[in-house]
RNA sequence: GGGUCGGUAGCUCAAUCGGUAGAGCAGCGCCCUUUUAAGGCGUUGGUUCCGGGUUCGAGUCCCGGCCGACCCA
């Protein structure tokens, strides 16, 4: 493709600059602080800075603070306290907060008509002395500053800070500024991600990028979202899994691979769901469900000791009140599917009649059953209430049915069972993990099963792929949303997520 | 998709039985040379989410819609 050309360029840029947002109808504090903006400009200060050299971030600053010494720093302004003559402002980054003091002894007259234009939310960088206030309080003597943005907005209030649900997922960056809370989440989710990454390859796993746009939505059963590609003419859609991609990686020799994969499922959304979300998918060749389990356990593990610094964890309120514990410590319990129904739905439950089952499901569990539903789906609606929702620490489900996860290996001295566990800790499917089928013409028959009048939808090209022999193989998906919740205590996926979708507001 | 709850100043929240929409913070003005949720005095700011209806009168009651939260499917 040919470069645009200069006047292709500049009719690009003046289009994003007419489409830029337009300010709303100005309220009474914008119309100020754009006045101050202009003051600032008319007095020869540009309120957008280029750049600045901080000495560190604000912590780090305060950790080379010493009394005389010369430092700078750079931030937000959060708060004023105007003594007259003096004035004491908080600085504050996403590391910590500080004060600086400013006086017309230390900058002159001018320089502070200048200060008298700042506001609360611009960003500013200050050079200043070190020093401790009367009370103790470490802080800048300000010698020089620099506005680096003025903030044409008001921030949210310093003491409840951004309250409005919906507002704090709309402008997040509102949440992350004035919510210690909601930025603490975010910074766990990314060491998760991080240790995630760095667990993996430390045991010699190949991190590797899969299509997301995909012809053949596979890999799960879920609704995809569609799309199209213009130039082609073809139309594509975007994951609901990368397994199938994984797999042919094996097929090609990579035998230790893992991809942290954002899919995409059109549907529901709910407290659990958010219709993009992030897995992390994992495959190892030669290795079973079993060896997966516990690779996943040490993983979960090892995520809870650096993000909480413990295996017990600690759920609490807006109180900061403990509302649950989940401990993580191990041996997690594994159990076998049929036992943990018949454990709460009675040890008869698989020698009743269908009729009875359903029976029993209704009266005695309160469970809502629709007729249409089979028989392995009432269990399931039984397994999903009495033991999913109540399960709080880790326990690994193994030998499901095989209608529940048809895609699996069979278990080889019982038929009607799979070789995979679901991971359930905290009410929710953590991870599912399998010994994956790798016959070539089982898995073609199961997918077609699947699929039944739609075999279109088979990927043929993942079944040439398995043709060429892929190696047995466990494989894991672990909910990396589900597992932030998990860790951090949130209540609701859209509490992890930096940016969850929502209907746009008229 | 259904049910319940919510949307009031930039932000956090009040507003009794339907009777002049308020406070705190932020802002603005004045005072104060070590304050820290600084303080004191004064003050500006409203399409009560949108559209209908009932009523002498609606933030409040009724109907419809939008957006969100929770529960259910």
């Amino acid at each position: 493709m040919a470069k645009p050309t200069f006047f292709q360029a500049v009719h690009f840029s003046a289009a994003l600059y007419i489409r830029s947002p337009k300010m709303d109808e100005e309220n009474e504090l914008v119309a100020l602080r754009r006045q101050k903006l202009d003051a600032l400009r008319a007095k020869g200060v540009e309120p957008f800075g280029t750049g600045f050299e901080p000495s560190g971030s604000i912590a780090e600053v305060r950790e080379k603070f010493q009394e005389e010494a010369a430092l700078r720093a750079a931030g937000r302004i959060t708060a004023h306290r105007d003594m007259g003559k003096s004035h004491f402002l908080d600085l504050r980054d996403a590391t910590g907060r500080i004060q600086i003091y400013i006086h017309a002894k230390e900058i002159g007259a001018d320089q502070v008509d200048l200060f008298r234009l700042l506001d609360i939310g611009d960003l500013i960088g200050v050079e200043g002395t070190c020093f401790l206030t009367k009370s103790g309080e470490p802080t800048l003597k300000v010698r020089t500053f620099q506005v680096l943005a003025k903030a044409l907005r008001p921030l949210p209030e310093k003491w409840h800070g951004l309250q409005d649900v919906e507002a704090r997922y709309r402008q997040r960056y509102l949440d992350l500024l004035t919510n210690e809370r909601s930025r603490a989440v975010f910074e766990k989710r990314i060491a998760i991600v991080r240790e995630t990454r760095r667990f993996f390859e430390e045991r010699g796993f190949l991190e590797v990028e899969t299509p997301i746009l995909q012809t053949i939505a596979g890999g799960a059963a879920a609704e995809p979202f569609s799309t199209h590609h213009k130039a082609l003419g073809l139309d594509l859609y975007l994951r609901i899994a990368p397994e199938l991609y994984l797999k042919r990686l094996l097929v090609g020799g990579f035998n230790k691979v893992f991809e942290i994969s954002r899919n995409f499922r059109n549907e529901g959304i709910s407290r659990k769901h958010n219709p993009e979300f992030t897995m992390l998918e994992v495959y190892w060749a030669y290795a079973n469900f079993e060896k997966i389990a516990n690779l996943i356990e040490e993983l979960i593990c090892h995520l809870a000791q650096v993000v909480c610094g413990s295996l017990q964890i600690e759920h609490r309120d807006a109180e900061d009140k403990i509302t649950r514990m989940v401990n993580l410590k191990r041996p997690w319990r594994r159990a076998r599917y049929h036992d943990l129904v018949r454990e709460v739905a009675g040890a008869d439950w698989f020698d009743l009649t269908s009729e009875q089952r359903r029976e029993r499901a209704t009266h005695q569990f309160k469970l809502e059953i629709l007729p249409q539903l089979a028989d392995f789906e009432v269990t399931q609606h039984v397994f999903e209430k009495m033991i999913e929702e109540k399960t709080i620490d880790p326990l690994f489900v193994t030998h499901c049915p095989k209608e529940l996860v048809p895609l699996a290996r069979q278990n080889s001295e019982d038929k009607s069972l799979v070789d995979v566990f679901e991971l359930i800790i905290n009410g929710s499917e953590i991870a599912p993990g399998y010994t994956e089928l790798n016959d070539p013409l089982v898995q073609r028959q199961r997918l077609l099963e699947q699929a039944g009048e739609e075999t279109q939808k088979i990927d043929e090209e993942f079944l040439l792929a398995l043709e060429y022999g892929m190696p047995p193989a466990g494989g894991v998906g672990v909910g990396i949303d589900r597992l932030t919740m998990l860790l951090t205590g949130a209540e609701s996926i859209r509490d992890v997520i930096l940016f969850p979708l929502l209907k746009p507001k008229k």
